[in-house]
DNA sequence: CACGAACCGTACCGTACGGTACGTATATGG
DNA sequence: CCATATACGTACCGTACGGTACGGTTCGTG
């Protein structure tokens, strides 16, 4: 039951090596095929040793969750000059990037992970899921919204909702249903670009606006 | 396209107390809490009067979620004349609403318990909850922004799109977050507000931009 | 009242999991 | 070459769950 989070190899390459056969038993058969013994089978390790190196179960998750979420890096922006087409670019390749990682297999089970278990352990799980994975994301488009805000592209007062409101254009309740095992997206794309468009329609300053189609 | 559902009394007055007893065990205490020696227990029923009911535990599962769609009803709007003061009180409405049913205990255990079962069962029970208790919410839904749309005061090609958009300004990742064990959110008339907002901006015709505030 | 169906309470069975203990192998360091 | 630490594989234990069986009880019906 480990807290703290030390960023720079926070396991042994040969843990790491477990964690990820973890993780694929999780993806492959869900929660109920995550079992201690499965892994240690899978990982050719023993049970001593994965006790010895996460505590017990729940450890084991919470380090999953860990390491998943120290493999996912978002490379940050350079301060190139943003003009209403580059900012429009940028959102957009951060609408495909976010709904193709909510949709990636090992997110999906983590998710469903987490949540399956989220009113049971006071939600440790989902807290942790909530900060490690999230904040990456959060953190580029953020710097992404500002930048067009430096850039005179963008108009709002609050930054966070502002942010929550792309989110909710590009995401929907795709993410939802895609954890209750609905089919994945069909065009990614196309939702992309609707969702860039609504959103710059909303909080893009005449600049913008002047270089978007008419509505209709 | 869809199952036909016997909506009339589905289950025995006994049974949806059995099946209210066992929604409080989940809620109360996650899928873990809910055994089948509990639900008994709890209902003052035997287990083999559950096995006969409901077949085994997922058909109880099943029965669950059933049973709690049932006792979701949702008013059929009348045919009023609308104006853009009423559609925008409308759709606060819906989204206040809305906002209130995926904050309930009784949703999320049963959004946790299904998501957790859902790359297990070949997600049986996530399509049972989709049906069952989406399509009440989303008929309401369409059948406000089309008669807003008959009263010119909306504009679409996609009324599906447009509810899509309306559904993630709503929501945005509040359901996920909640599912994960975030506690509930502050505000709700607030986002509700906001959400309705941009949504007219987005798909208000003149009539109904005319009336609201300019931005900034 | 008698009969049968439905149901309750409990005891029971097989299984499978989380966690622990132990004997053995491999590697590292003096 | 030995000593020590680390980790592997397996066997084991207690527990708790899903599902079944059975005797006793209530209740509706002729």
């Amino acid at each position: 039951m480990s807290v703290d989070t030390a960023e720079p190899s926070e396991f042994s390459p040969r843990q790491n090596a477990v964690l990820e056969q973890a993780l694929r038993l999780l993806v492959d058969g869900g929660e109920k095929a995550l079992t201690t013994s499965g892994v240690a089978r899978a990982a050719n390790c023993s049970k001593e040793s994965l006790y010895k190196w996460f505590g017990d179960r729940d450890g084991l998750l919470s380090a999953m969750i860990a390491y998943q979420a120290s493999k996912v890096r978002t490379f940050e922006r350079n301060g190139e000059r943003l003009t209403a087409a580059s900012l429009h670019d940028h959102v957009v390749i951060f609408a495909r990037d976010l709904l193709e990682v909510l949709a990636g297999d090992v997110s999906l089970a983590l998710n469903r992970l987490a949540i399956g278990q989220s009113n049971r352990d006071g939600s440790k799980l989902g807290k942790l899921l909530l900060e490690r994975g999230r904040r990456q994301i959060d953190r580029r488009a953020m710097a992404l919204i500002d930048a067009g805000k430096r850039a005179g592209l963008l108009r709002f007062s609050d930054a966070d909702e502002a942010y929550h409101t792309l989110y909710g254009l590009i995401v929907s309740d795709l993410h939802v249903r895609m954890l209750l095992g609905e089919p994945g997206l069909k065009d990614t794309a196309r939702q992309a670009e609707r969702a860039v468009t609504a959103f710059l329609r909303l909080y893009g300053t005449d600049k913008v606006l002047a270089e978007m189609p008419v509505l209709g």
